[in-house]
DNA sequence: GGCGAACCTTGACCGGGATCAACGCGGGAG
DNA sequence: CTCCCGCGTTGATCCCGGTCAAGGTTCGCC
Protein backbone atom coordinates (compact mmCIF):
# COMPACT_ATOMS: atom_id res chain seq x y z
CA UNK A 1 0.00 0.00 0.00
CA UNK A 2 1.80 3.01 -1.04
CA UNK A 3 -1.54 5.22 -0.53
CA UNK A 4 -0.52 8.70 0.78
CA UNK A 5 -3.50 10.14 3.14
CA UNK A 6 -4.73 12.75 0.94
CA UNK A 7 -5.86 9.92 -1.76
CA UNK A 8 -8.01 8.98 1.18
CA UNK A 9 -11.31 10.93 0.72
CA UNK A 10 -14.18 11.67 3.07
CA UNK A 11 -17.36 9.80 2.68
CA UNK A 12 -18.22 9.39 -0.46
CA UNK A 13 -21.00 12.38 -1.64
CA UNK A 14 -22.49 10.97 -4.71
CA UNK A 15 -25.34 8.70 -4.29
CA UNK A 16 -24.79 5.19 -4.90
CA UNK A 17 -27.32 5.67 -7.48
CA UNK A 18 -26.05 8.19 -9.73
CA UNK A 19 -22.14 5.88 -9.33
CA UNK A 20 -20.77 5.44 -12.86
CA UNK A 21 -20.06 1.62 -11.76
CA UNK A 22 -24.19 0.64 -10.59
CA UNK A 23 -24.34 -0.29 -14.17
CA UNK A 24 -22.89 -3.91 -14.44
CA UNK A 25 -20.74 -3.57 -11.00
CA UNK A 26 -21.76 -5.70 -8.20
CA UNK A 27 -23.90 -2.84 -6.59
CA UNK A 28 -26.29 -3.30 -9.68
CA UNK A 29 -29.26 -5.13 -8.26
CA UNK A 30 -28.82 -5.19 -4.53
CA UNK A 31 -31.61 -4.37 -2.53
CA UNK A 32 -31.87 -1.12 -0.47
CA UNK A 33 -30.51 -2.78 2.97
CA UNK A 34 -27.71 -4.33 1.10
CA UNK A 35 -26.68 -1.08 -1.00
CA UNK A 36 -26.93 1.11 2.09
CA UNK A 37 -24.52 -1.02 4.21
CA UNK A 38 -22.08 -1.00 1.46
CA UNK A 39 -22.39 2.52 1.21
CA UNK A 40 -21.95 3.09 4.48
CA UNK A 41 -18.44 1.04 4.64
CA UNK A 42 -17.25 2.48 1.36
CA UNK A 43 -15.02 5.79 0.31
CA UNK A 44 -13.00 6.76 -2.45
CA UNK A 45 -9.64 7.39 -3.23
CA UNK A 46 -8.16 8.78 -6.20
CA UNK A 47 -4.62 6.60 -7.48
CA UNK A 48 -2.22 8.18 -9.94
CA UNK A 49 -0.98 6.27 -12.92
CA UNK A 50 1.79 3.85 -12.17
CA UNK A 51 1.16 2.93 -8.64
CA UNK A 52 0.99 -0.33 -7.25
CA UNK A 53 -2.52 -0.57 -6.02
CA UNK A 54 -1.80 -3.81 -3.68
CA UNK A 55 1.19 -6.65 -4.03
CA UNK A 56 1.05 -10.44 -4.54
CA UNK A 57 1.42 -12.51 -1.41
CA UNK A 58 -0.14 -9.63 0.45
CA UNK A 59 -3.47 -9.74 2.94
CA UNK A 60 -5.84 -7.72 1.43
CA UNK A 61 -6.75 -4.56 3.13
CA UNK A 62 -9.57 -3.59 1.13
CA UNK A 63 -11.69 -4.43 -1.91
CA UNK A 64 -12.75 -1.96 -4.57
CA UNK A 65 -15.06 -0.83 -7.68
CA UNK A 66 -13.35 0.86 -9.96
CA UNK A 67 -15.08 4.19 -10.74
CA UNK A 68 -12.41 5.62 -13.98
CA UNK A 69 -9.20 3.79 -15.27
CA UNK A 70 -7.56 1.18 -16.06
CA UNK A 71 -5.81 -1.24 -13.50
CA UNK A 72 -3.83 -4.35 -14.84
CA UNK A 73 -2.67 -7.22 -12.88
CA UNK A 74 0.79 -8.45 -12.85
CA UNK A 75 2.38 -11.73 -12.09
CA UNK A 76 6.09 -11.93 -12.51
CA UNK A 77 8.97 -14.61 -12.56
CA UNK A 78 12.10 -15.05 -10.41
CA UNK A 79 13.91 -13.25 -13.20
CA UNK A 80 11.70 -9.90 -13.79
CA UNK A 81 9.89 -11.59 -16.76
CA UNK A 82 6.41 -10.45 -16.59
CA UNK A 83 2.97 -11.02 -17.89
CA UNK A 84 -0.16 -8.96 -17.36
CA UNK A 85 -2.87 -11.72 -16.37
CA UNK A 86 -5.60 -9.22 -16.60
CA UNK A 87 -6.88 -5.63 -17.51
CA UNK A 88 -9.70 -3.78 -15.45
CA UNK A 89 -11.82 -0.98 -16.51
CA UNK A 90 -15.03 0.26 -14.65
CA UNK A 91 -17.44 -1.31 -13.14
CA UNK A 92 -14.67 -4.40 -12.30
CA UNK A 93 -14.60 -5.52 -9.33
CA UNK A 94 -10.73 -5.34 -8.34
CA UNK A 95 -10.02 -8.59 -5.54
CA UNK A 96 -9.62 -11.38 -4.37
CA UNK A 97 -13.29 -11.66 -2.03
CA UNK A 98 -12.04 -14.98 -0.59
CA UNK A 99 -8.50 -16.26 0.68
CA UNK A 100 -6.30 -15.22 2.61
CA UNK A 101 -3.40 -13.27 0.27
CA UNK A 102 -3.59 -11.78 -3.00
CA UNK A 103 -3.07 -13.87 -5.91
CA UNK A 104 -1.35 -11.06 -7.84
CA UNK A 105 -0.13 -7.18 -8.27
CA UNK A 106 -2.61 -4.77 -8.79
CA UNK A 107 -0.94 -1.46 -10.46
CA UNK A 108 -2.67 1.57 -11.87
CA UNK A 109 -2.13 1.66 -15.37
CA UNK A 110 -3.71 5.09 -15.93
CA UNK A 111 -4.89 7.15 -12.80
CA UNK A 112 -7.43 5.55 -11.49
CA UNK A 113 -10.78 6.37 -9.06
CA UNK A 114 -11.86 3.51 -6.67
CA UNK A 115 -14.92 3.29 -4.26
CA UNK A 116 -12.73 0.83 -1.55
CA UNK A 117 -14.90 -1.49 1.26
CA UNK A 118 -11.94 -2.77 3.92
CA UNK A 119 -12.24 -6.03 3.48
CA UNK A 120 -13.07 -7.66 6.99
CA UNK A 121 -16.44 -5.43 7.00
CA UNK A 122 -16.36 -6.23 3.21
CA UNK A 123 -16.85 -9.84 3.87
CA UNK A 124 -18.93 -9.60 7.02
CA UNK A 125 -21.42 -8.38 4.41
CA UNK A 126 -20.75 -11.08 1.47
CA UNK A 127 -21.51 -13.42 4.63
CA UNK A 128 -24.95 -11.63 5.69
CA UNK A 129 -26.09 -11.00 1.96
CA UNK A 130 -25.70 -13.74 -0.34
CA UNK A 131 -26.84 -11.71 -3.04
CA UNK A 132 -23.77 -9.78 -3.16
CA UNK A 133 -21.40 -12.65 -3.12
CA UNK A 134 -23.82 -14.34 -6.28
CA UNK A 135 -22.82 -11.40 -7.86
CA UNK A 136 -19.13 -11.42 -7.01
CA UNK A 137 -19.30 -15.13 -8.28
CA UNK A 138 -20.77 -14.52 -11.82
CA UNK A 139 -18.04 -11.40 -12.34
CA UNK A 140 -15.68 -13.75 -11.36
CA UNK A 141 -16.52 -16.30 -13.98
CA UNK A 142 -16.58 -13.89 -16.30
CA UNK A 143 -13.14 -13.53 -15.60
CA UNK A 144 -12.12 -17.24 -15.60
CA UNK A 145 -13.60 -17.20 -19.07
CA UNK A 146 -11.57 -14.24 -20.28
CA UNK A 147 -8.33 -15.23 -18.78
CA UNK A 148 -9.13 -18.63 -20.50
CA UNK A 149 -9.79 -17.01 -23.69
CA UNK A 150 -6.59 -14.89 -23.50
CA UNK A 151 -4.69 -18.55 -22.76
CA UNK A 152 -5.53 -18.99 -26.33
CA UNK A 153 -3.92 -15.92 -27.33
CA UNK A 154 -1.19 -16.55 -25.45
CA UNK A 155 -0.72 -19.94 -26.75
CA UNK A 156 -2.20 -20.39 -29.92
CA UNK A 157 -1.93 -16.69 -31.65
CA UNK A 158 0.42 -14.75 -33.48
CA UNK A 159 1.87 -11.50 -33.08
CA UNK A 160 -0.45 -9.90 -35.22
CA UNK A 161 -3.38 -11.67 -34.25
CA UNK A 162 -2.63 -11.30 -30.70
CA UNK A 163 -2.05 -6.90 -31.21
CA UNK A 164 -5.18 -7.47 -33.42
CA UNK A 165 -6.81 -9.21 -30.77
CA UNK A 166 -6.03 -6.16 -28.17
CA UNK A 167 -7.28 -3.81 -30.57
CA UNK A 168 -10.82 -5.49 -31.01
CA UNK A 169 -11.00 -5.96 -27.25
CA UNK A 170 -10.91 -2.03 -26.95
CA UNK A 171 -12.62 -1.43 -29.52
CA UNK A 172 -15.56 -3.58 -29.05
CA UNK A 173 -15.83 -2.10 -25.41
CA UNK A 174 -15.95 1.25 -26.70
CA UNK A 175 -18.45 0.63 -28.76
CA UNK A 176 -20.57 -1.01 -26.18
CA UNK A 177 -19.84 2.10 -23.61
CA UNK A 178 -20.43 4.66 -26.73
CA UNK A 179 -23.71 3.69 -27.75
CA UNK A 180 -26.13 1.14 -28.08
CA UNK A 181 -26.71 1.05 -31.56
CA UNK A 182 -25.88 -2.42 -33.67
CA UNK A 183 -26.86 -1.10 -37.06
CA UNK A 184 -23.77 -2.54 -38.67
CA UNK A 185 -19.59 -2.76 -38.71
CA UNK A 186 -19.50 0.92 -38.86
CA UNK A 187 -15.89 2.32 -37.58
CA UNK A 188 -15.01 2.92 -33.71
CA UNK A 189 -12.56 5.27 -32.15
CA UNK A 190 -11.09 4.34 -28.96
CA UNK A 191 -7.74 4.98 -26.10
CA UNK A 192 -5.17 3.16 -25.87
CA UNK A 193 -5.06 2.74 -22.06
CA UNK A 194 -1.86 1.01 -22.27
CA UNK A 195 1.75 2.03 -23.09
CA UNK A 196 3.68 -0.32 -25.42
CA UNK A 197 5.73 -2.10 -22.29
CA UNK A 198 2.01 -3.26 -21.03
CA UNK A 199 1.20 -3.99 -24.17
CA UNK A 200 4.04 -6.18 -24.55
CA UNK A 201 3.39 -7.67 -21.23
CA UNK A 202 -0.19 -8.32 -21.69
CA UNK A 203 0.37 -10.21 -24.93
CA UNK A 204 3.66 -12.03 -24.03
CA UNK A 205 5.69 -10.42 -27.06
CA UNK A 206 8.03 -7.37 -26.59
CA UNK A 207 7.59 -3.87 -27.25
CA UNK A 208 9.41 -4.41 -30.74
CA UNK A 209 6.97 -6.65 -31.65
CA UNK A 210 3.68 -4.89 -30.67
CA UNK A 211 5.31 -1.64 -32.43
CA UNK A 212 6.13 -3.09 -35.57
CA UNK A 213 2.93 -5.15 -35.96
CA UNK A 214 0.78 -1.89 -35.38
CA UNK A 215 2.91 -0.31 -37.64
CA UNK A 216 1.67 -3.29 -40.49
CA UNK A 217 -2.12 -3.19 -38.98
CA UNK A 218 -1.74 0.35 -39.83
CA UNK A 219 -0.23 -0.20 -43.24
CA UNK A 220 -2.75 -2.87 -44.33
CA UNK A 221 -5.39 -0.09 -43.47
CA UNK A 222 -7.13 -2.27 -40.37
CA UNK A 223 -6.38 0.73 -38.02
CA UNK A 224 -5.69 4.29 -38.41
CA UNK A 225 -3.81 6.48 -35.42
CA UNK A 226 -6.00 9.05 -33.97
CA UNK A 227 -3.16 11.38 -32.59
CA UNK A 228 -1.57 9.75 -29.42
CA UNK A 229 -2.96 7.50 -27.59
CA UNK A 230 -5.83 7.14 -29.84
CA UNK A 231 -6.99 4.81 -32.90
CA UNK A 232 -9.87 3.98 -35.22
CA UNK A 233 -10.99 0.94 -36.54
CA UNK A 234 -12.54 1.55 -39.78
CA UNK A 235 -14.17 -2.46 -39.12
CA UNK A 236 -14.64 -4.21 -36.33
CA UNK A 237 -15.65 -7.42 -38.62
CA UNK A 238 -12.10 -7.16 -40.90
CA UNK A 239 -10.22 -6.57 -37.37
CA UNK A 240 -11.92 -9.81 -35.82
CA UNK A 241 -10.75 -11.68 -38.99
CA UNK A 242 -7.04 -10.74 -38.73
CA UNK A 243 -7.14 -11.38 -35.05
CA UNK A 244 -8.09 -15.19 -35.66
CA UNK A 245 -11.92 -15.33 -34.67
CA UNK A 246 -15.23 -15.31 -36.08
CA UNK A 247 -17.00 -12.20 -36.02
CA UNK A 248 -19.92 -13.09 -33.66
CA UNK A 249 -16.82 -14.31 -31.19
CA UNK A 250 -17.08 -12.38 -28.38
CA UNK A 251 -13.33 -12.80 -27.21
CA UNK B 1 -23.48 -34.72 -25.44
CA UNK B 2 -22.53 -38.43 -26.45
CA UNK B 3 -23.02 -40.51 -23.76
CA UNK B 4 -24.69 -44.14 -24.47
CA UNK B 5 -27.72 -44.82 -22.42
CA UNK B 6 -25.98 -47.41 -20.63
CA UNK B 7 -23.46 -44.92 -19.04
CA UNK B 8 -26.11 -43.96 -16.99
CA UNK B 9 -26.04 -45.81 -13.56
CA UNK B 10 -28.60 -46.07 -11.19
CA UNK B 11 -28.71 -43.41 -8.43
CA UNK B 12 -25.20 -43.49 -6.36
CA UNK B 13 -24.68 -46.55 -4.11
CA UNK B 14 -22.32 -45.22 -2.01
CA UNK B 15 -22.92 -42.84 0.30
CA UNK B 16 -21.83 -39.30 0.00
CA UNK B 17 -19.78 -40.11 3.28
CA UNK B 18 -17.42 -42.25 1.89
CA UNK B 19 -17.08 -40.33 -1.43
CA UNK B 20 -13.87 -39.65 -2.83
CA UNK B 21 -14.77 -35.96 -3.82
CA UNK B 22 -15.95 -35.26 -0.81
CA UNK B 23 -12.26 -34.18 0.37
CA UNK B 24 -11.73 -30.98 -1.29
CA UNK B 25 -14.85 -30.95 -3.19
CA UNK B 26 -17.67 -29.01 -3.03
CA UNK B 27 -19.86 -31.15 -1.16
CA UNK B 28 -17.28 -30.84 2.11
CA UNK B 29 -18.36 -28.78 4.92
CA UNK B 30 -22.03 -29.05 3.72
CA UNK B 31 -24.94 -29.72 6.72
CA UNK B 32 -26.70 -32.74 7.08
CA UNK B 33 -29.63 -31.32 4.66
CA UNK B 34 -27.70 -30.06 1.64
CA UNK B 35 -25.62 -33.51 1.42
CA UNK B 36 -28.83 -35.46 1.28
CA UNK B 37 -30.56 -32.83 -1.45
CA UNK B 38 -27.53 -33.07 -3.26
CA UNK B 39 -27.39 -36.63 -3.29
CA UNK B 40 -30.99 -36.88 -4.10
CA UNK B 41 -30.29 -35.01 -7.53
CA UNK B 42 -27.08 -36.88 -8.15
CA UNK B 43 -26.38 -39.62 -10.36
CA UNK B 44 -23.03 -41.33 -11.22
CA UNK B 45 -21.56 -41.89 -15.02
CA UNK B 46 -18.52 -43.60 -16.43
CA UNK B 47 -17.33 -41.92 -19.22
CA UNK B 48 -14.39 -43.53 -21.64
CA UNK B 49 -11.45 -42.10 -22.71
CA UNK B 50 -11.19 -39.27 -25.34
CA UNK B 51 -15.50 -38.64 -25.33
CA UNK B 52 -16.51 -35.59 -25.41
CA UNK B 53 -18.01 -34.94 -22.27
CA UNK B 54 -20.13 -31.34 -22.96
CA UNK B 55 -18.93 -28.77 -26.05
CA UNK B 56 -18.80 -25.02 -26.48
CA UNK B 57 -21.72 -22.48 -26.33
CA UNK B 58 -24.37 -25.20 -25.83
CA UNK B 59 -26.66 -25.11 -22.88
CA UNK B 60 -25.46 -27.09 -20.13
CA UNK B 61 -27.20 -29.72 -19.17
CA UNK B 62 -25.85 -31.12 -15.85
CA UNK B 63 -22.86 -29.87 -13.59
CA UNK B 64 -20.35 -32.64 -12.20
CA UNK B 65 -17.95 -33.75 -9.64
CA UNK B 66 -15.22 -35.26 -10.53
CA UNK B 67 -14.26 -38.86 -9.17
CA UNK B 68 -11.81 -40.34 -10.95
CA UNK B 69 -10.02 -39.68 -13.88
CA UNK B 70 -9.29 -36.67 -16.25
CA UNK B 71 -11.03 -33.93 -17.96
CA UNK B 72 -9.34 -31.64 -20.40
CA UNK B 73 -11.35 -27.72 -21.09
CA UNK B 74 -10.20 -26.60 -24.46
CA UNK B 75 -10.91 -24.35 -27.00
CA UNK B 76 -10.25 -23.78 -30.36
CA UNK B 77 -9.43 -21.31 -32.70
CA UNK B 78 -11.81 -21.16 -36.32
CA UNK B 79 -9.08 -23.09 -37.90
CA UNK B 80 -8.35 -25.65 -35.73
CA UNK B 81 -5.67 -24.34 -33.64
CA UNK B 82 -6.41 -25.69 -30.10
CA UNK B 83 -5.65 -24.83 -26.73
CA UNK B 84 -6.09 -27.16 -22.98
CA UNK B 85 -7.06 -24.04 -20.75
CA UNK B 86 -8.08 -26.16 -18.09
CA UNK B 87 -7.22 -29.99 -16.22
CA UNK B 88 -9.33 -30.90 -14.08
CA UNK B 89 -8.73 -33.81 -11.69
CA UNK B 90 -10.60 -35.73 -8.51
CA UNK B 91 -12.46 -33.77 -6.40
CA UNK B 92 -12.97 -31.07 -9.15
CA UNK B 93 -16.41 -29.51 -9.91
CA UNK B 94 -17.40 -29.34 -13.66
CA UNK B 95 -19.18 -27.24 -15.50
CA UNK B 96 -19.98 -23.00 -15.27
CA UNK B 97 -22.31 -23.02 -12.62
CA UNK B 98 -23.97 -19.85 -14.00
CA UNK B 99 -24.44 -18.59 -17.20
CA UNK B 100 -26.85 -19.71 -19.97
CA UNK B 101 -23.68 -21.83 -22.02
CA UNK B 102 -20.60 -23.90 -21.38
CA UNK B 103 -17.30 -21.37 -22.16
CA UNK B 104 -15.42 -24.35 -23.49
CA UNK B 105 -14.91 -28.50 -24.70
CA UNK B 106 -15.42 -30.83 -21.62
CA UNK B 107 -13.46 -33.88 -22.58
CA UNK B 108 -12.27 -37.08 -20.96
CA UNK B 109 -8.63 -37.37 -21.44
CA UNK B 110 -8.44 -41.15 -19.55
CA UNK B 111 -11.30 -42.77 -18.67
CA UNK B 112 -13.52 -40.39 -16.19
CA UNK B 113 -16.03 -41.55 -13.09
CA UNK B 114 -18.49 -38.15 -12.59
CA UNK B 115 -20.75 -37.88 -9.94
CA UNK B 116 -23.70 -35.49 -12.11
CA UNK B 117 -26.46 -33.03 -10.85
CA UNK B 118 -29.28 -32.40 -13.90
CA UNK B 119 -28.38 -28.04 -13.86
CA UNK B 120 -32.11 -26.91 -13.09
CA UNK B 121 -31.97 -28.69 -10.09
CA UNK B 122 -28.32 -27.82 -9.12
CA UNK B 123 -29.34 -24.58 -9.87
CA UNK B 124 -32.22 -24.62 -7.46
CA UNK B 125 -30.14 -25.88 -5.14
CA UNK B 126 -27.70 -23.60 -5.16
CA UNK B 127 -30.05 -20.43 -4.79
CA UNK B 128 -31.67 -22.26 -1.17
CA UNK B 129 -28.40 -22.95 0.11
CA UNK B 130 -25.74 -20.02 0.05
CA UNK B 131 -23.15 -22.26 1.67
CA UNK B 132 -22.95 -24.25 -1.52
CA UNK B 133 -22.58 -21.65 -3.69
CA UNK B 134 -20.20 -20.49 -1.15
CA UNK B 135 -18.23 -23.43 -2.20
CA UNK B 136 -18.45 -23.15 -5.87
CA UNK B 137 -17.25 -19.44 -5.61
CA UNK B 138 -13.81 -20.51 -3.79
CA UNK B 139 -13.14 -23.15 -5.82
CA UNK B 140 -13.87 -20.52 -9.34
CA UNK B 141 -11.48 -18.35 -7.32
CA UNK B 142 -8.73 -21.18 -7.19
CA UNK B 143 -9.81 -21.83 -11.02
CA UNK B 144 -8.59 -18.11 -11.71
CA UNK B 145 -5.71 -17.76 -9.87
CA UNK B 146 -4.51 -21.20 -11.71
CA UNK B 147 -5.22 -20.00 -15.32
CA UNK B 148 -2.96 -16.89 -14.05
CA UNK B 149 -0.54 -18.67 -13.35
CA UNK B 150 -0.63 -20.69 -16.49
CA UNK B 151 -0.80 -17.49 -18.80
CA UNK B 152 2.52 -16.65 -17.54
CA UNK B 153 3.64 -20.08 -18.28
CA UNK B 154 2.25 -19.28 -22.15
CA UNK B 155 3.43 -15.66 -22.56
CA UNK B 156 6.73 -16.01 -20.61
CA UNK B 157 8.54 -19.61 -20.17
CA UNK B 158 10.70 -21.36 -22.35
CA UNK B 159 10.03 -24.37 -24.06
CA UNK B 160 12.32 -26.24 -21.02
CA UNK B 161 9.75 -24.03 -18.73
CA UNK B 162 6.99 -24.80 -19.85
CA UNK B 163 7.66 -28.52 -19.80
CA UNK B 164 9.32 -28.62 -16.74
CA UNK B 165 6.30 -26.94 -15.35
CA UNK B 166 3.93 -29.25 -15.88
CA UNK B 167 5.41 -32.20 -14.55
CA UNK B 168 6.13 -30.34 -11.21
CA UNK B 169 2.18 -29.85 -11.39
CA UNK B 170 1.44 -33.52 -11.45
CA UNK B 171 4.59 -34.57 -8.90
CA UNK B 172 3.32 -32.09 -6.60
CA UNK B 173 -0.07 -33.25 -6.85
CA UNK B 174 1.04 -36.61 -6.55
CA UNK B 175 2.96 -36.01 -3.66
CA UNK B 176 -0.22 -33.98 -2.03
CA UNK B 177 -2.32 -37.21 -2.62
CA UNK B 178 0.21 -39.97 -1.54
CA UNK B 179 0.83 -38.84 1.70
CA UNK B 180 0.92 -36.05 4.52
CA UNK B 181 4.89 -36.92 4.70
CA UNK B 182 6.36 -33.63 4.05
CA UNK B 183 9.98 -34.09 5.20
CA UNK B 184 12.22 -32.90 2.52
CA UNK B 185 12.62 -33.18 -1.20
CA UNK B 186 12.64 -36.79 -1.57
CA UNK B 187 11.59 -38.30 -5.24
CA UNK B 188 8.20 -38.79 -6.43
CA UNK B 189 6.88 -41.05 -8.72
CA UNK B 190 3.61 -40.09 -10.83
CA UNK B 191 1.69 -40.87 -13.28
CA UNK B 192 1.10 -38.86 -16.82
CA UNK B 193 -2.54 -38.61 -17.51
CA UNK B 194 -2.23 -36.92 -21.29
CA UNK B 195 -0.59 -37.66 -24.16
CA UNK B 196 1.85 -35.64 -25.90
CA UNK B 197 -0.62 -33.84 -28.22
CA UNK B 198 -2.58 -32.91 -25.34
CA UNK B 199 0.56 -31.84 -23.05
CA UNK B 200 1.54 -29.65 -26.28
CA UNK B 201 -1.95 -28.39 -26.58
CA UNK B 202 -1.50 -27.74 -22.60
CA UNK B 203 1.60 -26.12 -22.89
CA UNK B 204 1.45 -23.94 -26.55
CA UNK B 205 4.17 -26.01 -28.06
CA UNK B 206 4.02 -28.79 -30.71
CA UNK B 207 4.40 -32.52 -29.69
CA UNK B 208 7.68 -32.25 -31.30
CA UNK B 209 8.74 -29.73 -29.04
CA UNK B 210 7.18 -31.69 -25.66
CA UNK B 211 9.09 -34.62 -26.98
CA UNK B 212 12.55 -33.17 -27.41
CA UNK B 213 12.53 -31.33 -23.90
CA UNK B 214 11.07 -34.27 -22.22
CA UNK B 215 14.41 -36.12 -23.66
CA UNK B 216 16.51 -33.41 -22.76
CA UNK B 217 15.26 -32.58 -18.76
CA UNK B 218 15.26 -37.03 -18.86
CA UNK B 219 19.43 -36.35 -19.84
CA UNK B 220 19.78 -33.70 -17.20
CA UNK B 221 18.66 -36.34 -14.59
CA UNK B 222 15.72 -34.11 -13.56
CA UNK B 223 13.15 -37.03 -14.24
CA UNK B 224 13.08 -40.59 -15.39
CA UNK B 225 10.68 -42.79 -17.09
CA UNK B 226 9.29 -45.16 -14.86
CA UNK B 227 7.78 -47.51 -17.82
CA UNK B 228 5.09 -46.15 -20.28
CA UNK B 229 3.18 -42.89 -18.67
CA UNK B 230 5.12 -43.39 -15.75
CA UNK B 231 7.70 -41.23 -14.90
CA UNK B 232 9.46 -40.45 -11.44
CA UNK B 233 11.29 -36.64 -10.24
CA UNK B 234 14.32 -37.14 -8.08
CA UNK B 235 13.86 -33.39 -6.45
CA UNK B 236 11.08 -31.21 -6.77
CA UNK B 237 13.51 -28.51 -6.00
CA UNK B 238 15.52 -28.99 -8.97
CA UNK B 239 12.20 -29.52 -11.31
CA UNK B 240 11.00 -26.35 -9.93
CA UNK B 241 14.04 -24.44 -10.14
CA UNK B 242 14.04 -25.78 -14.52
CA UNK B 243 10.49 -24.34 -14.35
CA UNK B 244 11.84 -20.98 -13.67
CA UNK B 245 9.88 -20.51 -10.60
CA UNK B 246 10.66 -20.12 -6.54
CA UNK B 247 11.00 -23.77 -4.77
CA UNK B 248 7.76 -22.65 -2.55
CA UNK B 249 5.59 -21.15 -5.08
CA UNK B 250 2.89 -23.42 -5.95
CA UNK B 251 2.05 -22.13 -9.20
C1' DG C 1 12.96 28.13 -27.06
C1' DG C 2 16.19 24.49 -25.63
C1' DC C 3 17.04 20.46 -23.18
C1' DG C 4 16.46 15.88 -21.40
C1' DA C 5 13.91 11.82 -20.30
C1' DA C 6 10.51 8.60 -21.46
C1' DC C 7 8.42 6.43 -24.99
C1' DC C 8 8.02 4.73 -29.69
C1' DT C 9 9.75 3.17 -34.21
C1' DT C 10 12.79 1.03 -37.38
C1' DG C 11 16.70 -1.80 -38.95
C1' DA C 12 20.01 -5.84 -38.81
C1' DC C 13 20.81 -10.11 -37.09
C1' DC C 14 20.09 -14.34 -34.45
C1' DG C 15 18.10 -18.32 -32.33
C1' DG C 16 14.29 -21.12 -30.35
C1' DG C 17 10.66 -23.54 -31.63
C1' DA C 18 7.71 -24.81 -35.77
C1' DT C 19 7.57 -27.54 -39.79
C1' DC C 20 8.46 -31.41 -42.67
C1' DA C 21 10.02 -35.96 -42.85
C1' DA C 22 11.62 -40.45 -41.47
C1' DC C 23 11.81 -44.00 -38.24
C1' DG C 24 10.84 -46.81 -33.88
C1' DC C 25 7.74 -49.05 -30.90
C1' DG C 26 3.80 -51.45 -29.02
C1' DG C 27 -0.63 -53.37 -29.15
C1' DG C 28 -4.76 -55.17 -31.46
C1' DA C 29 -6.86 -57.69 -35.47
C1' DG C 30 -6.66 -61.06 -38.83
C1' DC D 1 2.99 -64.55 -36.60
C1' DT D 2 2.38 -60.55 -39.51
C1' DC D 3 0.35 -56.41 -40.61
C1' DC D 4 -1.28 -52.08 -39.48
C1' DC D 5 -2.19 -47.98 -37.01
C1' DG D 6 -1.59 -44.73 -33.38
C1' DC D 7 1.78 -42.72 -30.74
C1' DG D 8 6.37 -41.15 -29.68
C1' DT D 9 11.19 -39.90 -31.00
C1' DT D 10 14.75 -37.89 -33.73
C1' DG D 11 16.82 -35.23 -37.55
C1' DA D 12 17.09 -31.30 -41.05
C1' DT D 13 15.60 -26.99 -42.20
C1' DC D 14 12.96 -22.70 -41.95
C1' DC D 15 11.04 -18.58 -40.19
C1' DC D 16 8.75 -15.75 -36.65
C1' DG D 17 9.64 -13.11 -33.06
C1' DG D 18 13.50 -11.90 -29.77
C1' DT D 19 17.69 -9.19 -29.23
C1' DC D 20 20.72 -5.46 -29.90
C1' DA D 21 21.31 -1.00 -31.64
C1' DA D 22 20.20 3.42 -33.51
C1' DG D 23 17.28 7.12 -34.30
C1' DG D 24 12.69 9.68 -33.86
C1' DT D 25 8.80 11.81 -31.27
C1' DT D 26 6.50 13.83 -27.47
C1' DC D 27 6.22 16.42 -23.57
C1' DG D 28 7.43 18.54 -19.29
C1' DC D 29 10.68 21.61 -17.19
C1' DC D 30 14.05 25.17 -16.86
Amino acid sequence: MNLRPDQILPEQLRSCRSCPAAKGGICEGLGEEELSELSRIAHHRTIPAGQIIFSENEKPEFFANILSGTVRLTKALADGRQQIVGILFPPDFLGRAHGATNACFAEAATEVELCCYPAEAFRNLMQRFPGLEHRLYEKTLDELDAARDWMVLLGRKTAREKVASFLLVLARRARKAGCAVHGGDEGVTFELPLRRIDIADYLGLTIETVSRQITRLRSEGLVTTVGSGCMHAPSLAALAAAAGQDEDDRA
